[in-house]
DNA sequence: GATGAATGAGTATTCATTCAT
DNA sequence: TATGAATGAATACTCATTCAT
């Protein structure tokens, strides 16, 4: 909970004191302070998000985490009540984002195509954005975490209400099973995007994105004939 | 359970037995002592595939292990280094198997179709012998423990290779770039059976194979008019 | 609550600002803020009372007694030099207070039967005004802080060297050790009185008194032909 | 709980060991590795019970404990969960022999006088015996960890049933309040003990026992006249 | 004087690993 | 070889205390 976005400077530190700010003016005196606790607790999210995409949650220390944001192993727990603390606010943040933006191109009445490939634009991009983010939401940890039972359980789980509801309406095949499906979208797109996102230079953005939207929307393996017909392509 | 198939007392897989077991005849004098021995040694394979699949590696201690097997906690010692080598040697070793499996059908001949499917079917049929192993080799960290540069990087290079020689043989669309596909293609693998390896009732493995064929050939969404021929297949 | 009774804003039983207080006239000057700065020493003292009884020097935190308090962290050391400072000062108020209403009633000339009595009297009375510090002053703790070697040890002193007055003066058997009996009547005192402050409804105010009085005297067997016959208590 | 004596050498590790003890001679072979741990075993115990009866639960670390018992830190936890274990079962070994050692005088027909002598005697030579325990038993962490509600909680529940059944048969002045009577009883006894254990020269050990008597019977101050005539004495 | 963020030594506890029996 | 007691470095977390604002 008590999620506080990375983007601006200064973070409401907590609910009561987030309160008063947006009340009176003249509490700007204390504003300094503020500024350096919120640079910390900052400085602790950041390095939190490199750490455990490096190592993972348990082969990251608290030490490591204070050391990387240039403070004292105690100041850690002037600014989280622990470890896990540190872990869930990173993850629930960057899934909130991510969510967001996965939403934005989900508009029922899309066509299938550019739905598809709206949400490999907003993976992609959210992959640019947030390299360590990436790692750090896709890794079994996070599943185990139970971060909303995981974030790809949960993409997974609406990818295949989506199917189901297209097969009850008869635009889908039934030989594809809805639930086996959605984990292999979901499998593929994690893997694509953390494995991009260690090293951008493996493949031009446009690229990634092109190609999971034809792996998604035609397979690998388009018959020749088939393939030079993308008239109607994007 | 379910575990290390490898046969009743002796691992054959065990580089160092299996080799001596293969040379000498006349040794047989202590066979007793050394049946024993393999025995302990088997049972701590086994405990470890087991908690390491519910654990993994950093979350299950050796004592665990040790009284898992049955025996004490310096007897593991007696076997393996440290625990590392155990969970590198379980790692290797079923790497070792899944890449036999795959490449039974593996001959380049053959029809694309047919080949995707016997990996599908390969696949499935391993998740189903080897529940635990799944669950350790598709995981964060197997690829963390260096275990050959983790088993699916592996594949995915092999896949890309196999995609870039179609390619240059013109049999390919070069809008799919190969490396990109290799990814996509072993993240959806990964993901689908360990999901399904979790628990088999969520499908039925014909439907498994079929889907994970399907979708890596003619992508989730076939125009519905298309997807009931399948006989232009190639 | 119930504690530190010493008048209003300023503490005159702080030895430095009762001091000054006496002394100088002019210095008027400043006195609102050391007004607010009396009434801040004066919270910390009440709350540091408060939280010891409840928990014990060990399990407070000068951070909760500042909190408890209303201040920040960092006042506390505007107002002494360290967590044992106030463990002390409130012990060593304590006992003074104690020790005076102790002395009131101890005319050498008195009755013996009296003085027992307005004995028990000072301490419920002191029990009844300041239920906190009795469970200070007389834990473990206080002991161990060496409050004055313990206010019990103090006071058992006090009644050890009594008794041997009244034994050179004959007036008291000799199979009773005078230091025995001292700290028999000392952990009788705290323990009943510290029992009562817990609850005082464990027992009326008068009940205490008595029995207190008529087990010191008489003993708690008192041969029933003997008991109503106060008379020959000298 | 899993008390264990500190008496004999060897001490009864867990009830399973212990029942196959008991069963079977053979078992004697492992005997010098049990005798190993058993005797570390009884050195923290021994260390705990000096450690804690000089400061006190919490100002006791648990290295400490091991390092005056001369093995390593971590060791503590090869013995005892943490150190409330170790504590508990100190007090609560010590409580159970207190008890069956006040039990033994403990006949409902006994003449009150030999009666409270006889507990007099228990307390003194438990005190003899244990000297660090009795600092231990009768400090407040005791109360406060809950080993029985307190030793004294308890023994003073029982004196104060004793008095409530004596007063309902007319043997006692109901002038003095069971309750009361009770706590001053067992904290006459708790104060005096503990002295004496802290240094045994303080008095001979005759002398404690006859004063606790005395008093408790007679009151501290009987008149000249009626203390030789002890033979109305009850 | 008050504030509260920062500090870092201290403490309980875990666990991979060693080694005498 | 197997055992399991011992080891001690590592780690999460606490809290008295300092100090710049």
């Amino acid at each position: 909970m008590s999620v506080t976005p990375h983007l601006p400077t200064s973070r409401p530190l907590d609910p009561i004191s987030a309160g008063i700010d947006e009340t009176a003016a003249p509490t700007r005196r204390e504003t300094a302070a503020d500024r350096a606790r919120a640079q910390t607790r900052s400085r602790l999210l950041t390095s939190g998000t490199v750490l455990f995409a490096e190592r993972g949650l348990h082969c990251t220390t608290t030490h490591e985490i204070a050391s990387h944001a240039g403070v004292a192993a105690g100041t850690f727990y002037n600014h989280f009540p622990d470890k896990g603390a540190l872990f869930h606010e990173i993850t629930a943040e960057g899934l909130r984002e991510l969510d967001a933006r996965l939403q934005i191109g989900a508009h029922p009445a899309r066509r299938l195509r550019d739905a598809v490939r709206s949400h490999a634009e907003a993976l992609v991009s959210f992959a640019e954005d947030h390299r360590d983010l990436i790692r750090i939401l896709f890794s079994r940890e996070s599943d185990a975490s139970a971060v909303q039972h995981g974030v790809l359980d949960d993409l997974a789980a609406r990818i295949a209400d989506g199917r189901r509801q297209a097969i009850t309406r008869g635009e889908m095949p039934t030989r594809i099973d809805p639930d086996v499906l959605a984990q292999a979208v979901v499998g593929m797109w994690a893997r694509v995007v953390a494995w991009w996102a260690e090293n951008p230079e493996r493949a031009p953005r446009e690229i990634v994105i092109e190609t999971l939207t034809r792996i998604q929307l035609e397979g690998t393996h388009p018959s020749v004939g088939r393939d030079p017909e993308p008239s109607t392509e994007r």
